[in-house]
DNA sequence: ATTATCTTTTTGGTATGCCAAAAATAATAA
DNA sequence: TTATTATTTTTGGCATACCAAAAAGATAAT
């Protein structure tokens, strides 16, 4: 297998397994990496034998020591790109993903590091997630999600877990940028739609986005 | 074609046919990409088709204007990152190749810009390569090669045609740094080998190392 | 001019990464 | 439990990028 391949591979069944600890389903890979699943399948085969995953047929996959260790470094390499293009080469928060998908694939421990010190080796990248440290380590935090909020209670914005375009740029519009304080006003009984205060502007925020926005307790 | 390899093979014919002027052969783009005659000989074909270069058969290939363009630009994204991670980033001269082979083919016109207004948008590389131009347009220069310099003469290193580790390790031994001025003590009549002054020390230089130095007259 | 050599091309074959459609296997609902 | 639906796997196929060895073509040497 190619190494771009099984990159991509390990990079999608860590984000998806939350943590690692969920086994993830072939359905998932397939429409995270836009393949078809009989591709999917054949894939993670391969993976078990490269042993990088555990996997059971009609069961679902999870990685193994080797593929999480490969896993977290492909992970640290995109956080850190990402970081880098945001802080350092000016750009905006909803472009740095894209860039940082062909970059993480530039395999240069000494050039990960020396950005990262550039970077004053950051612990939580430009969305709020955290960055692995040279030997995989990540920073445990107690974040919540914002749809998990209680009333009255004051937040500060960490991160989102939806990086696509149209989320980051709604989100920009509201102000609600990576490090706001925000505090919650009143939450919809009927639909459970967030009100909250955010730079003293009032924002409505729907359950399905305030499901993809992590906060942490200030 | 995968993107990749089209960019790979119009870098090599370029660099191989010096200005773009001179026809190249099958055998040479082969060795310069390490791959088989027959690999090369399928793969100039569908160039062809592709209508990147004009490919006569048992003669050789030479580029298109939309080759050309190409070709140019994946110099430029090389030649931009090499000078990034050298100046920017800290990186050696002799290590600055490898990971620009890699980066360079990351294709985002604003990430390369950005870079190049960071660096002041220059007209060289830290090998003395000029650096293409976002619309392909090249600094032409007056250099000559160390080997053609006249006695008693002064000179500025410009760059080297041979990237090799061992050569720019040897010449960085030597203080031969880009923008050294140098001075052009004797040329033996016996070996066509050349002492020179550079940096107040003497040093004596093979004709096959003259050869791949590139020198401006001052 | 004819051999010898070097280069290019053709031919046949491999591995990877992908897909569509069919078959097998879960999971869910009635 | 049985039928329905969803997921996974198998099967057969395709395109790309590569190679080794044989055949064809060009170049150089005697």
């Amino acid at each position: 297998m190619r190494p771009e391949t099984i990159e991509n591979y390990l990079k999608t069944i860590y984000n998806l397994s939350s943590n690692n600890t969920a086994v993830v389903s072939n359905q998932k890979i397939a429409d995270r990496l836009s393949l078809n699943p009989a591709t999917v399948t054949e894939g993670l085969r391969k993976l078990h034998e490269l042993k990088y995953i555990v996997y059971e047929k009609s069961y679902g996959s999870r990685l193994t020591a080797a593929g999480s260790k490969l896993a977290l470094d492909i992970i640290r390499r995109h956080r850190i790109w990402e970081t880098y293009l945001a802080k350092e080469l000016g750009f905006g928060w909803d472009e740095v993903h894209a860039i940082a998908e062909e970059l993480e694939h530039v395999n240069n421990v000494k050039l990960i590091n020396k950005l990262a010190a550039i970077l004053g080796n950051p612990i939580y990248d430009p969305h709020g997630d955290p960055i692995p440290d040279e030997r995989g380590k990540i920073q445990k935090s107690n974040f919540i999600k914002l749809s998990e909020a209680k009333i009255k209670w004051n937040y500060k914005v960490m991160g989102v877990t939806d990086h696509s375009t149209t989320f980051l740029k709604y989100l920009e519009k509201h102000n609600l940028i990576i490090g706001a304080g925000i505090n919650i006003k009143t939450i919809e009984d009927f639909d459970n739609s967030i009100v909250l205060i955010c730079q003293k502007k009032e924002v409505n925020i729907s359950p399905k986005a305030a499901d993809c926005i992590i906060v942490q307790s200030i």
